[in-house]
DNA sequence: ATTGATATTATGTCTATACATAAAAATTAT
DNA sequence: ATAATTTTTATGTATAGACATAATATCAAT
């Protein structure tokens, strides 16, 4: 006997005729009416899996426009943002933190240009190292914007890091990391324990809360480090 | 008047009492017929805002079990990997390409163990370079399983970058990258046209299609690259 | 030809109801 | 006590019907 059609059998197979160029890049698709009837279920099933489709990054859809494959069909891989902390536990290994120094100052130029913030904007600088297995593994090199996290200028960070407290303390809207590669000058090194001119993984990101800047940090992994992610 | 409650209105809601701790990470949630009846909706409105927190990563579900949030609320961010062609289009640069070699052979012992390939499985070795505007944007070292795509033995790579072909030509089911950062030998520093012992951003993909392995890329990219993220 | 009003249409969303299913909880058998 | 079985329950999914909304298409007026 056969079972009842699902939204997921729906999509797979609307996914499949897209792989085999049954329905090319830009071509619009049938309507949802037209395709509940080929399937034998109703519109809301087929809706649910054209808009998980959508979500995918596999078709565009618009109103009265109709549902069409997306030029590019790249596939979206999704990737978390873990806390450092809980990062080098799921590997087993023990975290340490080590604070390195926590200055109030006002925000340098090339910050206030990054951030876009106003002149003599006070903000607490943090420079930390997290271990795993008593073993350097991030250096974390961080700027809070005191406007918006007035608490930061308080907050005693030999307790906690501020990544930590942050994600716990201080939520925001949106962020932008960008990764890239440098080469390790004295002040990396010697935090990560390694040789100068070493090849070093980096992340900078900003966040923001309501499009006002929360925080900017620039993390250096350890010689090695790779960024995994699966779809 | 007042409008009626949509799962958006629910999602941000929710979303906003766990930010602000009213529930607490690992916290069990009120079940969908609690919520429905608080929100003056029906279940399957909190029923779609519910899921859509458990894809974006706020949640966690369980049949029986309920929700409850998920100890680290880490945000997920989604990402495309874009066709190296269309990336430095979008640039508003010029595209051109260069096939260095293209060479018929028996997959190599790392290679083998990499993607768990038989002893003497054949493969296309491709070795071709990227460029912006005539300048060196990546430099891309290409294994093709034969077993899986048969026809890579046979394609003329002159007239297109295995990149653009794969994409276009062969499906995959599931893919994984790993990001990290390497200094450039001699190889790389030619063909990129930069010194040698730079710091350079390297991404290592492996394709599957059903268990199968189909490809293995590493792309090396030019100094100062970086990838950008936002969510 | 351009503008503006109006109709049309495909998707977006909500509802009430029903049944499915996984997993925890309770109960019974060993 | 422990294991096997049944019950309960929260989520998962499907449906028919309804109304909302955005965007296109059409047609009328300038």
């Amino acid at each position: 006997m056969l079972r009842k059609v699902g939204y997921k059998d729906i999509k797979r197979e609307v996914f499949n005729r897209i792989r085999q160029n049954e329905w090319a890049p830009g071509e619009l698709l049938p309507g949802e009416v037209v395709l509940a009837a080929e399937f034998g279920c109703a519109r809301a099933t087929v809706n649910r899996a054209m808009q998980e489709l959508s979500d995918d990054g596999i078709i565009d859809r618009r109103r009265k426009g109709g549902s069409r494959v997306k030029l590019t069909p790249v596939r979206q891989a999704t990737f978390e943002i873990p806390l450092v902390k809980s990062e080098i536990e799921s590997k087993g290994a023990i975290y340490t933190y080590q604070l390195i120094s926590s200055i109030k100052e006002v925000a340098p130029l090339w910050l206030q240009k990054q951030l876009s913030l106003s002149a003599y904007t006070r903000v607490q600088h943090i420079q930390c190292i997290h271990y795993a297995d008593d073993r350097p593994y991030q250096y974390e090199d961080r700027w809070i914007n005191h406007n918006t996290v007035p608490l930061s200028a308080e907050f005693d960070f030999n307790t906690q890091s501020p990544n930590e407290w942050l994600v716990n303390e201080v939520p925001y809207t949106n962020a932008e990391v960008r990764f890239s590669a440098t080469i390790s000058d004295v002040k990396i090194a010697q935090a990560l324990e390694m040789a100068n001119g070493e090849a070093v993984f980096k992340a900078e990101r900003t966040t923001w809360l309501s499009d006002e800047p929360v925080t900017f940090v620039t993390l250096y992994f350890v010689k090695g480090y790779e960024m995994l992610i699966s779809y």
